[in-house]
DNA sequence: CGCCTCCCTGGACT
DNA sequence: AAGTCCAGGGAGG
């Protein structure tokens, strides 16, 4: 059992949880919030600002969690596939922007326009002699003009990050209150914020406000669910409508049980390696 | 309620 | 070389 317990870092940083991150020699570097994070290949952290926290969720019982979604044949595979694969613990805001970004995009893409945010409107800091570029605060970005947001290359998504930025600055959503509440108060408030529809809400929910029952339902996903879980989660309609994607979700979480986000990560994971799409 | 169209960018293909 | 096509969520009609 004790196998479990290893992390594999380059897994859970390449598994499309995570943008602003390199690997440079055998560390693995990356922007967390106003904190520079450096990982070792066995997931000891350093961290420019020294910030608490537990990015690897190693609070989780992972044994437990990989005994609880183990439903199926096709999940035991992608476990067994990607064991040590983790779901990180983000910044919220950071979190929040990064999905709402990746709104009708990829990954490379996403990556590109947030470091262009990073470089435009984040503190520039030098850790372990390089130079990074601090997530920017809401401050920062809720002053910042549709247009400068826009030169980052986000398109229309511009508005929704100044406006995003807005309200968490005045606290209209405040993260600390979300975290403690449950997955659906937590999403219903969440969805308010421009930008924000149920994968969206989803992601940040599993990614940073510790909801392990978060299922973020996007393209692969459902791909996911039409190859392998046919007659479990019987799709009858081409596009996933609001109604259906609530349904879909609570068919999801009855299944995998309140670890279904954990479950979700995995089944992402090995179905994108399985098409060779590109991470970081 | 479901369905349609538009919003942007960048890479692939022509 | 320039044009078309496409992937990818959310909002509004």
């Amino acid at each position: 059992m004790q196998k479990n317990r290893i992390i594999n870092v380059d897994n859970s940083i390449n598994s499309g949880q995570v943008f602003l991150w390199r690997k440079n020699g055998k560390y693995w570097y990356g922007v967390n919030g106003q904190d520079i994070l450096k990982i070792t290949d066995s997931g000891t952290i350093k961290s420019y600002q020294n910030i608490k926290t537990d990015f690897f969720r190693k609070r989780d019982n992972i044994e437990e969690i990989i005994k609880s979604i183990s439903k199926d044949a096709i999940t035991k595979d992608a476990v067994k596939q990607y064991l040590g694969l983790r779901i990180l613990e983000q910044d919220p805001f950071q979190c929040l922007i990064s999905f709402i970004v990746s709104s009708n995009s990829n990954i490379q893409k996403i990556k590109s326009s947030l470091e262009n945010i990073s470089r435009k409107f984040g503190k520039r800091v030098k850790f372990d002699n390089q130079e990074f570029f601090l997530f920017p605060k809401p401050s920062k970005l809720a002053k910042a003009s549709i247009d400068e947001i826009k030169s980052c290359g986000v398109g229309y998504r511009a508005k929704f990050i100044k406006e995003a930025a807005k309200i968490v600055l005045y606290k209209k959503i405040d993260f600390e209150t979300l975290q403690k509440d449950s997955y659906q108060e937590a999403k219903e408030k969440i969805c308010q914020i421009p930008g924000v529809g149920n994968k969206v809400a989803d992601c940040v929910l599993l990614f940073s406000l510790n909801k392990l029952d978060a299922f973020p339902l996007d393209r692969w996903m459902i791909r996911i669910l039409e190859k392998y879980y046919s007659k479990q989660f019987q799709l009858e309609t081409k596009t996933i409508t609001e109604k259906q994607y609530e349904i879909l979700h609570e068919k999801i979480v009855k299944h995998f049980g309140p670890y279904a986000g954990y479950s979700q990560q995995f089944l992402f994971k090995m179905e994108r390696e399985n098409y060779q799409k590109k991470w970081l």
